[in-house]
DNA sequence: CTGAAAGCGCTAACAT
DNA sequence: ATGTTAGCGCTTTCAG
């Protein structure tokens, strides 16, 4: 195991400078193009390949972004991060990935670390952004961008790039009222959530006032994003009389809780009851039926936030700060008309 | 926007060098109380982080693991993402993470770049280790474990961590013949793959030979590990007479697309059709009925590789190699006796 | 067009 | 117990 060969050797093998190679290297400077051969060819005997550690430490630049994620394993973060990747990999950027449980404490520690680490910027995701964190990012002092998230207390605005839940939640309302339901149960969030809980919730109930359609307020339950909350949820609103026709969840995973609940009581699904959800996990698409849904496109979203975090870094402000992403229904298997 | 502060300002204004300041804050070398806390103070007063990257230039240590996985959205490889970073985290160690979509090509350059950036090692993730990979290894030259897959070709062993996949697939069959199927077919993946798909195959063919019950070869289909694939070999295996009444899949999802095949013919599983998977995905227990399936504990197995790992750079040999870890079947309501 | 040399921020001998 | 100093491997003026 011998040392790994430094940008020394390849100078002396080519009887260069060390600054030649360098120019070579990384096409700055003019160099003779047969200077250029002979280094390139010390390069390859030596197989030589530079020591990124010590670039980034004269660079001041690392070449690294740190994404803060809840949990990798939720598949909403994995698209996420699939999609941070793929768009750093395009432009010679690594991906440092820190799952922080939600932990308002670990997710500072792990801001700590990655100022340490001196990345680049930060991704953070899909929490709330509080005010120890707003510290942290003040503190990491590089840029940060929020994905699937943004600001919404005081505190100063930061680039963020997420789908229109409002929008979204009124796309699956009148999906349902579309098809002749007028019997809507909402599967909620905590309306305490300002990203995802409370705007879905005004989609549907601003898209159900817009056709003249009431939801009685025992039709609405917080089932707080949890698959079991919702199925537990959705026997309870089964049986209610009159019940209700179809079924609007703020997430895929309530959606398939719910989904669970008819089957359950020996209910088909969409004949007797249809579901629509949200996220557009791959899991919807695999469960029979396949489920209808709004679509927020997480590898996008992923992109996207790479894309501006180097716009930041490359001295241009994003316009806007925010960027509000278009939802799409996908319209599968789970919803169709009422039952006659 | 100012410099951040360093070892230098530390040292100045604790009235120190900054060797002292480097001895306390790295707790190697004797240092007089009183100095240790005048050090401590300057620190939080500059709120000051020590550099890591100057740090690993002079150590020659990155405290960096690299990750290579086919797609992190891939549930299987988030999982196994999540365990490696929590035991990497828990060492003060930092994921870099890269997606490969399983081309050689990007998996070979993406072993370059780590090398570049100095990881201290790296953690192959779940394909086949083919010649071209070995050599990327071998020029890497820094420790490799392999997680969810082995070497199975030629060429040098590799620390690896994974499950026995004959054993669980033996689980599987055992337990469908004790329910009292003796009709049982079989979904499995390509007989090519060495990790999960021949031995999976040989696990339930032994498991049903030692019990005395033959499946004749029309029962065994390859679907290549694809739901939809599934899905169809079922269909057809459902024509076939007699019947078979149990299906026992080498993957989850296939197991679902068999699932949703029996459904969509109006079987109900497991009153009609006996339905076992394999790997334990979050998605086996949310599908109704839930899967029965034979786990494979993800998140220990990137916990252990990336423990592994460490303890090959701290220079011990891991021992044995190849770290096999027992699957456990989880019985949930796919799977009943036979219909009378 | 090329080379010499001064760091980047830190650690680790080696002195004192 | 503490300070001085020589690098780690690279980039980047500044000379030539």
């Amino acid at each position: 195991m011998q040392r790994e060969p430094t940008i020394h050797d390849v100078a002396r093998r080519a009887g260069v400078s060390v600054a030649t190679v360098s120019r070579v290297l990384n096409g700055r400077g003019p160099v003779a193009e047969a200077t250029r051969a002979r280094v390139l060819a010390a390069v390859a005997e030596l197989g030589y390949r530079p020591n990124a550690v010590a670039r980034s430490l004269v660079r001041r630049r690392s070449c690294t972004v740190g994404v803060l994620v809840p949990d990798i394993a939720n598949p909403f973060a994995a698209e996420l991060v699939r999609g941070m990747e793929a768009e750093a990999a395009a432009h010679g950027y690594h991906i440092v990935l820190a799952c922080s449980d939600l932990s308002i404490a670990q997710e500072v520690r792990y801001i700590g670390l990655f100022r340490e680490r001196q990345v680049d910027g930060l991704i953070y995701t899909s929490g709330t952004v509080t005010p120890e964190l707003q510290q942290a990012f003040a503190e990491l002092g590089r840029p940060v961008v929020l994905a699937a998230t943004t600001v919404t207390g005081p505190g100063p605005a930061l680039p963020a790039v997420l789908v229109d839940s409002y929008a979204g939640a009124r796309l699956a309302m009148e999906h349902v009222l579309s098809l002749g339901h007028r019997r809507v149960a909402c599967l909620i969030g905590s309306l305490q959530d300002p990203i995802a809980g409370l705007p879905r919730w005004q989609g549907y109930r601003d898209a159900a006032a817009a056709r003249g359609v009431e939801i009685p307020p025992e039709y609405v339950v917080d089932a707080g994003f949890r698959l079991e909350a919702a199925y537990e949820a959705t026997v309870r609103l089964l049986r209610l009389r009159p019940r209700p026709t179809a079924v609007v969840a703020a997430s895929d995973l309530m959606a398939i809780g719910a989904m669970g609940a008819a089957a359950d009581r020996g209910l088909r699904v969409p004949e007797d009851l249809t579901v629509v959800g949200f996220d557009n996990i791959r899991l919807a698409a695999v469960v029979r039926p396949a489920l209808t849904t709004v679509a927020q496109p997480m590898h996008e979203i992923g992109a996207r936030a790479v894309s501006r975090l180097l716009q930041v870094l490359a001295g241009e402000q994003p316009e806007p700060l925010v960027d509000w992403i278009a939802p799409r229904l996908i319209v599968r298997g789970s919803s169709g008309p009422p039952p006659a």
